[in-house]
RNA sequence: GCGAAAGUAGCUCAGCUGGUAGAGCGCGACCUUGCCAAGGUCGAGGUCGCGGGUUCGAACCCCGUCUUUCGCUCCA
């Protein structure tokens, strides 16, 4: 799995992304001034237009573009029971234990799992099944301490350090949890969602109802998720409030494969339109499935640290509605009209559903690092390093800036006069500060992608010259024709029309 | 949670064997300036992460602590 590393120039290291992020103003530390939170970043003054172009890029790319995919938001609180049905306080409140010695954390359960089957294996599956049950037992009472006891009493070493010497077992709380009702003693715990896909599963019905929609169709969403065990690595790319951008599509049972496949392909062009090229993208099929899933594959980015994923496609089958039906004694049903081959309607079915879902952190990271670019220009004495970010017109967080060429001889009232024409259009800057050279750069720094600059020529014949973020290059145009030919290259359009 | 490294101006960093805090870039004002980080003058900005100790004297040595980063672990 490990990427061949590129021969020439060493590649840009995720320091100068980082550096380059917050001295621009796309991505803070959380809370700096108190040095700082761990795995929390903010998004700057151009790092949220960037997110939210791409947020609205996926959210048209889903919503507008399929007939049958609509949107909801439904709330971060849900009822604590979801995240029982979900699995995720069983499967996910792990007890941890760890071994002083060779200093490894393992899983408790999974110690005395082992050690059950070890049992088995010598004959002994009636010990091996006491075991499980004594340990079933310990964990429904939350009796940690009487696991660690277990433990030990079971003489369970290391497997590396060959040693007993573990420390205390404790719970790692894999969502955050937080209570519901303002007075203490009545307030009930609840989470924050760990994933936006619940909102989505106990909302299908009724946008089936309301939205008269006929399987198959999609759910789109997107919206925060918190998750308490990750630990900072790697920038925005693991954080623990992050947000993700995801779409459930219900299916006819035994459709899920045909519907997975079109939906893997239908992504990877997705991430290849919004500018990210083919050669630092592949799928990484997942052969370890998780415990909902009968498919899955990830959709990864070649980033500074290596191919990580940025979008997972999952085949759920019906997993979560079957199990929100189980727990909440709600039909979570579908009445299929279709006739099958006997001319029949295909009837009442729990539905499949295919999950795409897109952090959008990480896609943010991904067109930031591809867009972050070095390139030594001149020759000689004058040779020096062009840091510019190439995005995508429709993603760039300002669209053009407007300089008059020099602050006097009426160019900044011309200049004026463009940014007031576009600013209603699209987002502009204007500047006059410093030499326009100086001012070229400082736009190539965030990613704008048209510079306008209003001279003397300007005040003679209405013509301004536009010049081009990634060659540098300047053509000259009206001014009556710049609306029409910015607003054009910086339409979301270019990206859909691609999909 | 374990191990390692780091923390000095907005940013990048220098600061010798302990002697009152520096550079470049950036930022602000003014002047100059006819197109790719232009020049000049002036200026703002630092309790050297925090607390304690040693010392006549600590950014520097010692102890503690916090935060960040990297590796291990975890990652639905």
């Amino acid at each position: 799995m490990e990427d061949a590393k590129p021969k020439q120039a060493p590649a840009t290291s995720l320091q100068d992304i980082i550096s380059h992020a917050k001295e621009y103003g796309f991505v803070f530390p959380s809370s700096e001034i108190y040095d700082g939170l761990q795995a929390v970043y903010d998004y700057g003054q151009n790092g949220v237009e960037l997110k939210n172009n791409l947020k609205q890029v996926w959210w048209k790319a889903m919503t507008q573009l399929h007939e049958n995919v609509v949107g909801i938001d439904a709330a971060i609180f849900m009822h604590p029971l979801t995240w029982k049905a979900s699995g995720h306080v069983d499967s996910f409140n792990d007890p941890m234990i760890d071994n002083k010695d060779s200093k490894k954390r393992y899983r408790a359960d999974q110690l005395l799992e082992l050690k059950a089957e070890e049992y088995a294996a010598n004959g002994q599956p009636e010990k091996g099944h006491e075991l499980l049950l004594e340990m079933g037992r310990l964990l429904g009472e939350n009796d940690l301490n009487g696991v660690r006891e277990l433990i030990i009493s079971e003489g369970i070493v290391d497997p590396i350090s060959k040693t007993a010497n573990w420390t205390e077992v404790r719970q790692f709380n894999l969502m955050f949890s937080t209570q519901v009702g303002s007075v203490a003693e009545d307030a009930s715990l609840i989470y924050l969602r760990p994933e936006t896909a619940q909102g989505i599963f106990v909302n299908f019905l009724n946008v089936q109802k309301t939205g008269r929609m006929k399987i198959p169709f999609g759910i789109a969403q997107i919206g925060k998720a918190f998750r308490n065990e990750i630990v900072a690595r790697q920038f925005t790319f693991r954080m623990r409030e992050f947000e993700q951008m995801e779409m459930q599509f219900f299916v006819r049972p035994g459709t899920e494969m045909e519907w997975y496949e079109k939906w893997k392909e239908t992504r990877l062009n997705f991430h290849k339109a919004v500018g990210l090229p083919a050669e630092k993208l592949k799928y990484h099929i997942h052969e370890k499935l998780a415990h909902y899933a009968n498919a899955a594959v990830d959709i990864e980015f070649q980033f500074p640290f290596g191919f990580r994923e940025i979008e997972g496609i999952h085949s759920r089958t019906d997993f979560d509605l079957k199990s929100h039906q189980e727990l909440s004694r709600k039909k979570q049903q579908y009445f299929d009209n279709d006739l099958d081959e006997n001319g029949k309607p295909v009837g009442n079915y729990i539905p499949y559903v295919v999950e795409t879902s897109v952090g959008a952190d990480r896609l943010f990271l991904a067109v930031f690092c591809n867009a972050y670019t070095e390139e030594v220009v001149g020759e000689g004495e004058n040779q020096k390093t062009r840091t510019y970010l190439k995005l995508h017109p429709a993603l760039a967080p300002v669209k053009a800036a407007i300089f008059p060429l020099v602050r006097k001889d009426g160019l900044p009232e011309k200049a004026q006069e463009v940014v007031k024409q576009l600013r209603s259009e699209f987002r502009v800057i204007y500047e006059e500060r410093d030499a326009i050279g100086k001012r070229y750069t400082r736009q190539d720094l965030i990613g704008t992608p048209f510079c306008i600059a209003v001279d003397y020529q300007t005040l003679e014949d209405n013509t301004v010259t536009i010049r081009y973020r990634d060659t540098t290059e300047q053509v000259r145009v009206p001014i009556s024709d710049l609306k029409s030919r910015i607003g054009q290259e910086v339409s979301i359009e270019r990206i859909l029309e691609q999909l």
